[in-house]
This record gives structure tokens, C-alpha cells and sequence, in this order.
DNA sequence: TTACTGTATATACCCTTTATGCACAGTATA
DNA sequence: TATACTGTGCATAAAGGGTATATACAGTAA
């Protein structure tokens, strides 16, 4: 479990973090019940302050990927693909939503959102 | 042309201003090359300060829906229903873009997509 | 007791957003 | 030309949010 810190990359110190474990994490590197380096001894080979890795942990936990026992550490939550799906699905659901409203604004069918999806799949 | 400003929105000054223009435009109340109220007077009227009346034309201005002529004033530019129409489209396709990148990251086909846009627009 | 866990508080810095005053320059009209 | 109106540019200030920090505290385990 290496996290690397960029400087240049202008992405808050405690995102890059967040990031990286999260990947981890979804990719199966790390399992459910495993261990996290502990906050200080993350934050020691970072170089960084211990509430910043804290912080990243936070963010881990709101975002279900960990969990926290204090005073015993932080371990990686049952956090299964489903899970990782349904929430990607949200976010799909957020945006058509968004669109469905434009489309009525403008008077688009539903064939036409169609064939603007597919030329975006197409380009990129 | 009224234009009220509401402390208590949480909204800042000049955007009120640039809506309720906006809208005044879009809505056909105030038409091409209708003058604007000089951005003195507006600043007088709102016991606000001039640079922020000035803010809000800026903004419009950059939108497209003003034109300024300096030492003259500010006036209603041509904008057409077609042009708002394809900032809508621009709008729809970030969205769908967006869409179109978490869909391939959750193995949905669009086939699938288009299922839940079809609900999105039943419920909603 | 020692050495490890996470936690809470108070603080500091920086950047962005919002809002401002004032001096300046162009235009129109009497 | 004088007056009164237009918009402009500059320098600045107050407020809020985001990021990162040190340090003292409290629980667990061997």
C-alpha cells in the first residue's frame, strides 16, 4: 500500500490520499478487514501532519470505504461492487435528470438526446 | 424593468441583477436594443455601489445578452431564440458526456441508458 | 508502564468571491 | 465651451471556504 504525494499537482494533499487508498481498495489490493497504515505512521512517511491523514481517512469513512475503531485503527469496509455500482448509477440518474429538464426546455425528443449520445460515445 | 434585490437570498448582489435582466430579455420584456438603465442610476436606485451594477452587465455582456457602448450606455443585444437554444444543447452534452464516461465505468449499454432516461422522464 | 491507536481544539494561511470609492475618459447637448 | 450624463480602470477591503498544522487528550494492548 504505497501512496505517493505530489506537490505539483495542485489536488489537495488529503484528496490524493483519498484517491489512491479508494483505488486500492475498489481494484482488491486491499480486502475487506484490512488494516491501514495508522494515521501517524502515514502521516510520518509523508511528511505531512497527522490531521491531514485524518482527514483523508474521514472522508474514507463518510464515503463507506473504511471504517474506524478508535484507538485500534482504521480497516476496510465490506464494500462490495455492487455497492461502488449502485452509487455510480446515482450519479447517472443526477444527470439525466439535469438533462431530461433542458430537453423539455428546448423542446428535444427523446430520439434526438439519443443521437446526441451516441456522436458523444463516438468522439470520445 | 424592475430589478429587487434581496439580502436575505444568500445570493449574491450582482447575480440577482443578472438574472432578473436575463430574464426580462428572454421573456420579451425588454427587446433588442432597448436601453438598460445606466449602471449609475440602477447603482442609485439599489443604494448599491456602481461597481457592482457595472459587475452585473459585465456578466451579461459575456453571456451575450448585452451590448456596451462606452459613454453612451448598455443595450439589449440581438440574441435570438436559437442561440439560447444551443447553450442548452452545449449544457445536455456535458451532461451526457459525463454520463457516457460512468456508464462505460458500470458496463451499462445504452440500451440500459436509455431505460433509465425513459423512467427519469415518467417520474419526473 | 510503555507504546501504540484515534480524537478534539484552536489556529494560521491562502485564495476566491463579493463589494466598494474614486479618479479618469468619452459623448451629447444647450 | 460648460454641464451632465455615459462607461472604465485601479487599488483595496471584508468575508468565507478550503487546506494544513501543533498539541494536548483519551482509549487499547502487551
Amino acid at each position: 500500500m504505497d501512496v505517493i504525494i505530489s506537490n505539483a499537482s495542485g489536488q489537495p494533499i488529503y484528496e490524493q490520499i483519498f484517491t489512491q487508498i479508494k483505488n486500492n481498495i475498489i481494484s482488491g489490493r486491499l480486502k475487506e478487514g484490512d488494516a491501514l497504515p495508522s494515521i501517524r505512521v502515514l502521516a510520518k512517511d509523508l511528511r505531512i501532519s497527522v490531521i491531514t491523514t485524518k482527514r483523508a481517512y474521514e472522508e474514507l469513512e463518510k464515503a463507506g470505504y473504511i471504517y474506524t475503531v478508535a484507538a485500534k485503527g482504521c480497516f476496510v469496509a465490506e464494500k462490495n461492487v455492487e455497492v461502488i455500482r449502485e452509487e455510480r448509477l446515482k450519479e447517472i440518474e443526477e444527470h439525466l435528470k439535469i438533462v431530461s429538464g433542458l430537453a423539455a426546455n428546448c423542446n428535444l425528443s427523446d430520439g434526438e438526446i439519443y443521437e446526441i449520445y451516441n456522436l458523444i460515445k463516438k468522439e470520445g
